[in-house]
DNA sequence: ATGAACCGTTCGAATTAATGCAACACTGGC
DNA sequence: GCCAGTGTTGCATTAATTCGAACGGTTCAT
């Protein structure tokens, strides 16, 4: 579905995101030549100049990201009020586009969208699973409706929906010594081997910031930015790996492996933040989803 | 200054506005079937009939309505993006469209927007001087940016930037006995023939809301719904008209006019409310407008 | 230095899309 | 039944877009 009449806008996307008009062209099946005019038009249209014309390709001007900026926005737009149309004429279609830290990826996203289409079937999602970084610049590019990240930096752009605190949670296998207890304490888990989620993960800022206050010293034995790697690691033997609350196997058993809270007070807690990009109008599809995503965060909170 | 790649949407508006291709199609200086056949593709493409073919013309569907909003909308934030950037390049320019009631068309609106651009020249103005209802209409048409409206009905898809109370004055000749008064009493304003505002005008509700709680009897003389009547008419004479605080020569006299505040505590006092369509990304120069009227308005209402 | 590998850009021909014109079919009011 | 108004269609014309190939420039490795 690409209307017709939106397609100058998206040369300017393209030649933007490829860098060079040659790569752009390649991309959306036209000559270099023909992609150049359209450019060249457009720029000559508004009287300014879109982008810089530098030998190793095009980089955007201030006017040309202004540009850039409106363009999606307005693309982002249009695809609502399509999908509000489709949903006149009865069919209850719409897209919700989710860009998530890894730690939703596990089940707390799956499991959610899985009942959430129970109750809308028709509705699709597009999940981008991304560190923080990548979460505001899929929302800023209007590529993501919602944004899920723990312990987002705060941005002037973007606002919050919800917020959830987190608490930190040891990941470890069920037959694991540890898993008796209710809950447990950061000295308890150093006893073990730990498997530690690489920087730029959730947990990690967390555990850094409790190591450099305290006296005891990790044994880490494994660092990845793959939950998934830790969890596979932990299963087989008798680490431990860290997780926030929301993504971990807390309530029941997953694969084998299980979860227990971190009992310590001394951790500062961030929430789990859904948001968005300021001023946009969310897709209908996006809102109900938002509103699924509310009760069960506060819920899951709660328990 | 037509960007050639919104003509298609432009269409839309135009056969919405016209009622027919036809004269859309006069309007936009081109014949009927080209016409058609633009909004043919569009709604091909749509796949969605965005007209009701009528033997007397075209009505908008319902998405054609939806499609329209965002037509308008569309345009309205290109418009804003094009003087962003056009600031940018260093012309401190742009246009502040303005919706408003009658009542500060004579002085008020006048004198901010002169004082406005001797700091900011360059900014253009365009006001629509219109009732209540029109300034709605303007507003969700994407027609104005600001409105500015005494008394508005509350409506959910508008956000009120400002509001200021409003006091009654009565509106005399300089040399009318009770222009030696500071404030004046209801009870002796009856006391001499009045020129009444029309309905539909501001000040119409409130007296009406007066009269009907007391057993005073007004003796109207004269009733125009254009304020420049009936200032004309009191000039001359010794009748009283009525006005809103915010458009009446109270500070210094106008043109052998002068006000005075009807000191009456039992008036139901509305405000002035400055409002924008909810959800609307405003241009710079209408942004930069609202803090001047902010400080206008909040600084002459406590004078 | 010097060639190779990029880049954006230009030109004229070929292609494609949009338009105008005239005629058509239809409806509502008189 | 007529008339004035509507939207719509086929076809020739016109305007816009695209292509393919060549040009001039910069960057980088040889």
């Amino acid at each position: 579905m690409q209307l017709q009449y939106l397609r100058v806008f998206a040369c300017v996307d393209a030649v933007a995101r490829a860098g060079s008009i040659r790569k752009a062209a390649e991309a959306l099946f036209i000559t270099p030549s023909a992609l150049d005019r359209r450019i060249q038009n457009l720029e000559q249209e508004l009287g300014t100049e879109l982008f810089e014309r530098h030998a190793r390709g095009m980089r955007l001007t201030a006017a040309g990201e202004l540009f850039l900026h409106h363009v999606r926005a307005q693309r982002a737009d249009f695809e609502r009020v399509h999908a509000e149309i489709e949903h006149l004429k009865g069919l209850r279609r719409g897209t919700v586009s989710i860009a998530a830290s890894q730690a939703l990826a596990f089940s707390t996203l799956p499991e959610l969208i899985d009942r959430f289409r129970r109750v809308n079937p028709g509705i699709t999602f597009k999940v981008q699973i991304c560190d923080r970084q990548a979460v505001v610049v899929a929302l800023r590019a209007f590529e993501a409706d919602l944004g899920l990240v723990y312990s987002v930096q705060s941005a002037s752009d973007l606002t919050s929906l919800i917020e959830v605190e987190q608490r930190l949670c040891a990941v470890m296998a069920e037959q694991h010594p540890l898993a008796a207890k209710e809950t447990l304490r950061m000295r308890d888990c150093l006893r073990y081997p730990l498997a530690m989620p690489g920087t730029g993960l959730g947990a990690r800022a967390l555990l850094e910031g409790f190591f450099a206050r305290s006296s005891l010293q990790p044994n880490t034995v494994l660092e990845s930015n793959s939950f998934e790697m830790l969890r596979n690691f932990v299963r087989t033997n008798d680490a431990l790996s860290f997780q926030i609350q929301v993504g971990a196997p807390l309530k029941r058993n997953q694969d084998g492996l299980t979860a227990r809270l971190i009992g310590e007070r001394a951790f500062p807690r961030q929430p789990l933040t859904v948001a968005q990009l300021k001023g946009r109008h969310l897709p209908q599809a996006a809102l109900r989803f938002l509103t699924a995503l509310r009760e069960a965060l506060l819920e899951g909170g709660d328990a």
